[in-house]
DNA sequence: TATGATTATTAGGCTAACCTTATTTTACTC
DNA sequence: GAGTAAAATAAGGTTAGCCTAATAATCATA
């Protein structure tokens, strides 16, 4: 098995079990991958086999300890790498996530430890997600949706959790909505969750959805 | 075709290229990416169809022009994060090689330029050898190699040219014959041509072979 | 609890990149 | 210039990762 492809399938299982919770479908991997679900179904006996995966056909797939180990090492990997690109390289917000996706597969432990040296062990990319340790234990989420802030609060932006949506980037870069800033709830609608925001002293909408993508802290 | 295997085939003609000078003979190339002559041969009728490389059955194989760019970019990135591992995360110089290996494969057309653009657009790598321009034309060598240096000349050492064998760097270092380094012929046996040199104030013996891979300029 | 819709799996096939073995071609020696 | 060693190719096989089409399991609901 292809070295590359069986970490794009960890990743995407991790991915989506972080967004939906367990257990993983064939098909939502499906279309992320761009496969068909019988490829699907076919490597996922075969991550099971190897211990990276834990397959109940017709019932999903959650990875196994194995792999998400080898999922938050190359997590790390990633990060640091945007990280990089962004501070010393000026390579943008916005294409920072899909330049790291390549070289984090290629990245050996060795340049992944020096170069957390060299850029001093960043706590977070520049999305604002948080860098696995060295020791690879889960880093935990902090703060709560955009969409769940109550009107009238005002929060810290913490991160983006879709931060390989260019467009959703762009987005937020035109704001000026970006991890740190601060944000407040002016108005919710009650009909399909579009907000009134405040950022930088002017007043946006924003929808629903673009809103529970956006982790913040209230203050 | 996988990218990552064409572009092993095409570094590979290259560099034999470089070493033996024209045609490249299908048994060296087997040898070099230990696979069967037979899967060498396969592959480069592919690759002349592709037009990346020039082919005749029994007569060897060279690179055709779009090859060669495709070569030169490859080698232009890989020295690039030489001199970025080297420089900036302490890689050493006898990993360097390895570790930019695998990320050469993996670099865009933007990280590359910004890369360059960080280190200052550095001219050579840490082994000393030329890095290809943006305009990809073909980088010229300077120098002879050591083991033509007449007795009794002092020259300079430009580069070594077989960056990619750590026991050789290893042994350079210890001698510390770096590129930059003063380096004195004190004696050529007519036997085999084992050198006696002179480098850093002390006498050291250098076999025929590790000569002929270190280039130098008269001084 | 039957049934129709949805979702997943299996079966069967394709292609790329490798392999081994057998045959051909080339190059060298005498 | 004939014979032979070395090199290259042809033929046929394997595996991984994909596909489509056919089948099977699950689920929602009448």
């Amino acid at each position: 098995m292809s070295q590359r492809i069986v970490e794009e399938y960890l990743e995407a299982i991790y991915a989506l079990e972080e967004m939906a919770g367990n257990p993983v479908r064939t098909s939502s991997l499906a279309q992320v991958l761009e496969v068909s679900p019988a490829s699907v179904s076919e490597m996922l006996h075969r991550l099971s086999e190897k211990g990276l995966a834990e397959y109940t056909p017709y019932g999903g797939v959650s990875l196994a300890e194995e792999g998400r180990r080898r999922v938050l090492k190359l997590t790390r990997r990633h990060r640091l790498w945007e990280v990089f690109l962004s501070r010393h390289l000026g390579v943008s917000w916005e294409d920072v996530y899909h330049e790291a996706c390549n070289l984090e597969h290629t990245t050996s432990e060795l340049v992944s430890q020096k170069l957390a040296q060299f850029l001093d062990n960043p706590e977070v990319c520049p999305h604002g997600r948080p860098i696995p340790k060295r020791s690879l234990k889960q880093p935990k989420v902090s703060g709560i949706p955009l969409a769940d802030l109550e009107v009238g609060k005002v929060a810290k932006m913490v991160c983006v959790v879709r931060e390989s949506n260019t467009k959703l980037l762009r987005y937020l870069t035109s704001l000026g909505l970006m991890p740190g800033a601060k944000v407040k709830v002016l108005e919710k609608s009650p009909f399909d969750g579009t907000l009134t925001i405040e950022v930088n002293n002017s007043t946006r909408a924003m929808g629903q959805e673009a809103s529970s993508f956006i982790m913040v802290e209230p203050v």
